[in-house]
DNA sequence: CAGTGGTCTAGACCACTGC
DNA sequence: CAGTGGTCTAGACCACTGT
């Protein structure tokens, strides 16, 4: 067993000075990226690299934190740790909200994630009249109170995106962005229905840790960031019609865009 | 002094199944969200804290670690730990690579900084040629050597993004993209002064937490994720001329994009 | 120098998993 | 049940910062 483990890990330098909790990380690292370690595979327990190091457990402890917060590894207790497996990603193109895309009478959501073979579903419908925030209504130019949709998106029965759309309420009123389900070609077919016909989007992308509440939703696991998207759509009179707020767990999704050279 | 850190932190709730550490790190999380802690303030010190809550020092060091992997605090040696300011994040528009910019004469990170107002420069250039990866070929669409322009970019003496452009050989040989200095308007003037007139970019936005030699190369706090971009330009005649590989950090970048709705 | 955080030990007890 | 990771203690010594 020993003999195994060395040749996975390699031994401690005890001339070095970096700590010894760090070289035992950089090994177990390596042998990730090198494939020593492959997708899904248990990684040493503690207590054996315990004893091929003769370290105490809480520095074995330590590295192995390391790895997770690094999102190279994923601790399952009573079970042991394992090396995470980079889960398959959905490519968002920039068109994925031109119309033609709309017309085909699904939302975007649903109809990306069918043709890419997964069973995609929405949760946590929440639909109420909310006052904005400073953010929010600076980008709707408005501070009058707005519709919000509040929804989850899941594929596979894994949550991948939580997302809230606020719509002035004078655009939403008595039409199906009011319901829960509204209709084929979601909100923004709804929206061009109405008079509003949309020219472009604006979309802002940030990236960072989550928030406990955010780890939450997505089950996201240690040292995965999220994406943190604002879209805000405009018609052909140049008024934001919808601002949308979306949190992304960053190893479900590749944002693809196409920019003009022009 | 317990009283006042009793005012900002609260006590621990023996009855709660969530663990002390947590509760620790719930409690100073919601102080700096709530702005009882401000921006580079310091939090009380693992000792203060020790005694206000009575627990083993080990205890409060790791609810302070799980601040520091969401990102929302920094410890500095010696000194203390003290809440992360938000720090200034460039924009980064889609169309930043339009010709009209470049024909301002300056690359396309330089204009963008100076008019921001911040001090941009460039260094560790490495210039050679290199047989590309499966996945850079794959984008450039041959398997030949390519030219290989490494780079960092610093704002004001921070490092933010690190970037490497391949470029076919056959189209950089015996031009200024060869050389450290690739003149006014950067290597897309000299592509397309060189024939290759540019038609559109792709671009492909990921996040993750970074690699050990990324955190070097950016200075990255503990808990910041990083982008990495893959861009590729295209000529008119569809040809892929360049694809640069880029790592930002992702605390000093909003990225946005235009979407269109047609 | 005193005060701060960084590393490490050698235990303890608990909770979860799978046989 | 044995084996795994999760939490916590009570120390120790070190390295860095600022006065």
């Amino acid at each position: 067993m020993s003999a195994d483990l060395a040749a996975v890990l390699g031994t401690l330098d005890p001339t070095s000075d970096r700590a010894v909790f760090r070289q035992i990380a950089d090994h177990l690292r390596d042998a990730i990226e090198k494939g020593r370690l492959g997708e899904n595979e248990q990684i040493p327990s503690e207590t054996q690299l315990v004893e091929h190091y003769g370290v105490a457990r809480m520095t074995v402890r330590h590295a192995i934190q390391v790895l997770q917060s690094e999102g190279l590894v994923l601790a399952e207790h009573g079970r042991g740790v394992f090396v995470r497996p980079r889960p398959p990603v959905r490519r968002l193109a920039s068109d994925r909200f031109a119309r033609r895309n709309r017309e085909l009478g699904k939302a975007a959501f649903i109809a990306e994630a069918e043709q890419a073979g997964s069973a995609p579903s929405v949760d946590s419908i929440v639909i109420r009249e909310e006052r904005p925030s400073r953010d929010i209504s600076s980008r709707l130019g408005t501070t009058r109170k707005v519709l919000a949709r509040h929804r989850r998106y899941l594929l596979d029965d894994r949550p991948v995106e939580t997302a809230i759309s606020y719509i002035p309420l004078d655009i939403a009123r008595g039409t199906a962005i009011e319901q829960p389900n509204t209709g084929p070609g979601g909100i923004y077919a709804r929206l061009e229905e109405s008079g509003h016909i949309l020219d472009h989007f604006d979309e802002e992308v940030r990236a960072r840790m989550p928030m406990p509440d955010e780890t939450k939703a997505l089950r996201l696991a240690p040292g995965v960031p999220v994406f943190h998207l604002i879209r805000t759509a405009y018609d052909t009179q140049g008024r934001a019609v919808e601002v949308c707020d979306t949190i992304m767990a960053s190893d479900a999704y590749v944002l693809a865009y196409t920019l003009p050279a022009r």
